[in-house]
RNA sequence: GGCCGUGUGCCCGAGUGGACUAAGGGGGCGGAUUGCAAAUCCGCUAUUCGUGGGUUCGAAUCCCACCGCGGCCUCCA
């Protein structure tokens, strides 16, 4: 049975069938960079970077064009830009009005430094581009600590990196021979200092969102602002270009109809059709984003690929995840329970655990982050691991062969991970004793997973003690260990007892391990 | 208001018409082990699938209505 992918466009599941079925072409919408990616961000890519890491393993068989099954391995080109470009709050605004998010973040900033926050370092909170860099830089670091893969290989080099996560600030020419393009086809028209794409020349917009412009023109959301909109043809016309002197991002603009429209900066939706379209070509197999891109960002996108490359078909298969809860409420700074990853990795939360309590709920059903989920994914992460290190000693057949085609059987299915990682655990109870042939069963399910190369958090020895999670020995801790460990050698198990309490309530906790010392960990 | 998705035990979550007397993980309880814990191992832990109707020989699974939750309807993963 060759996989099965929900496609947003088709609004149903059905086979993903790529042009070269052993070279898929895969366009992911990344970070804006004008701050820390939080968990939710990082749930999407991870979607993405599950559905590229199945793509390419030898367990996932496509559909071919002729109907034929395609076996893996295969590869995968995995672009995933990175938009370090500020766009205007409201691009409606025609008066250069509103605020852009490097704007924005140079306030934020701004008063962060003035508060006497640290983390930024040398960076000079007006410079638009320094911030960009900065969390591009992080942004990075985070990627590649949860393992995603389009993160590590860009980190080969420099070259590597503009051709697999390629910033939106270098390709502004690309954007700009786009713009005119579509403008000298008749589909984008200048209005003032802006140019627009007419959506109404373009008849299947609206197919991805299942928008139709009577609906965005009527839409009771309020939001499309109408005083603003009477110099374009139709209100849900979108930016290509706007010019703006006073913008501190800017660059020359395009000429539409032998006139140079003036310096400014794109509309956003325009990059990733020509970061896309420079990438991987016209048409694409696979495009993802996060649920929320789907209007208008990708609606947009489509609009302005299709009518630039004159094909009816822009990416062939759509992927979007759902949206992140966390403790069951949405996420939001009043509440407190927003995160970002390096929040989490400086918690003492290893990279592993992160990874997994973040893909391990189906990508189209709303997950929920919980403290409770994410120990049980870092308990999940040390069986498979002890899987594999016990298994290495023991040479010997795998204990069960069949674990390999039902975790298949469930990633084929429109990747359903809790299912797989149902087959997972069922697979663990029924070893007794992990052999060498089950150390490489779960080395390859964990090529799909993405675990076991990740970081573990540091531990730290000391003569008594094992600090895990993070934790720095400090003198009270071990001379805390030192008196337990000679009231045990008396017999004294009362004084031991209290002390363990004692380290509980200051929010640590210990056990005894192999060769007399003790473990200590975050409660 | 429109569109999309979702609602399963104490919790997280599989299951999408008959092998469901509903995976898997966590928690809880009991046992082995341990000075006691931790970890590990063994056993137990939903006659029931948001609510109410309907279709069917048969429904958690299909249909309708209602309720709850989430997303989009020109910043947003």
């Amino acid at each position: 049975m060759p996989m099965q992918l929900y496609n947003t466009l088709t609004r149903k599941k059905e086979p993903l069938v790529p042009q070269d079925p052993s070279r898929i072409t895969f366009y992911t919408c990344g970070p804006t960079v004008y701050d820390d990616a939080h968990i939710g961000n990082f749930r999407s890519f991870l979607a993405a970077d599950l559905l590229r890491r199945w793509l390419e393993s030898p367990l996932c068989e496509l559909m071919t064009e002729s109907g034929e099954t395609h076996a893996g391995p295969r590869v995968v080109r995995h672009i995933m830009n990175i938009t370090d470009v500020g766009h205007m709050t409201d691009d409606d605004v025609a008066d250069g009005g509103g605020e852009d998010k490097m704007q924005a973040a140079t306030k934020r900033l701004l008063e962060q430094k003035k508060a006497g926050a640290s983390h930024i370092g040398e960076v000079d909170p007006n410079d638009p581009r320094q911030i960009a860099d900065f969390y591009a830089e992080r942004f990075l670091e985070d990627a590649r600590a949860l393992g995603l893969k389009v993160a590590l290989e860009a980190n080969e080099s420099e070259a590597k990196r503009r051709e697999l996560m390629p910033k939106a600030t270098e390709s502004i020419d690309g954007m700009r021979g786009m713009i005119e393009d579509l403008a000298s086809k008749g589909f984008a028209y200048r209005a003032g200092d802006a140019v627009y794409f007419d959506v109404q020349k373009y008849d299947r917009y609206g197919e991805l969102s299942g928008n139709t412009l009577d609906k965005i023109r009527s839409g009771a959301g309020g939001r499309v602002a109408d005083e603003h909109t009477a110099e374009k043809h139709s209100p849900a016309d979108f930016l290509l270009w706007k010019a703006d002197a006073s913008h501190l991002m800017r660059w020359p603009g395009p000429v539409i109809g032998g006139e140079a429209v003036g310096e400014g900066y794109p509309g956003w939706h325009i990059e990733c059709s020509v970061m896309a379209r420079a990438a991987l070509g016209d048409v694409i197999d696979l495009h993802s984003g996060g649920e929320d891109n789907i209007f208008p960002h990708h609606e947009c996108e489509r609009a302005q690929s299709c009518c630039a490359t004159g094909n009816d078909t822009f990416a062939r298969h759509w992927f979007h995840g759902r949206f992140l809860q966390v403790e069951g409420e949405k996420m939001s700074k009043s509440k407190g329970n927003f995160f970002t990853a390096r929040d989490l990795f400086a918690q003492g939360h290893e990279p592993a655990a992160v990874r997994l309590e973040l893909i391990k709920t189906h990508y189209r059903t709303n997950a929920n982050f919980t403290q409770q989920g994410l120990k049980d994914s870092a308990r999940t992460v040390t069986r498979l691991r002890k899987i594999v290190e016990e298994g290495e000693t023991n040479p010997g057949d795998p204990t069960d062969t069949g674990v390999l085609e039902a975790f298949g059987r469930a990633m084929q299915d429109d990747l359903n991970i809790a299912e797989a990682i149902g087959v997972l655990g069922a697979w663990r109870h029924s070893i007794e004793k992990p052999t060498s042939g089950d150390a490489e069963i779960a080395k390859q399910i964990d090529r799909v997973l993405g675990l076991l190369g990740l970081a573990q958090s540091e531990s730290t020895e000391t003569e008594i003690g094992e600090y895990q999670d993070g934790i720095t020995p400090d003198p009270e801790i071990e001379s805390l260990l030192a008196k337990r460990a000679e009231a045990r050698k008396n017999k004294d198990f009362a004084t031991s007892d209290a002390i363990r309490d004692e380290l509980a309530g200051k929010g640590y906790a210990i056990k005894d391990v192999a060769g007399g010392k003790v473990e200590v960990s975050r409660k």
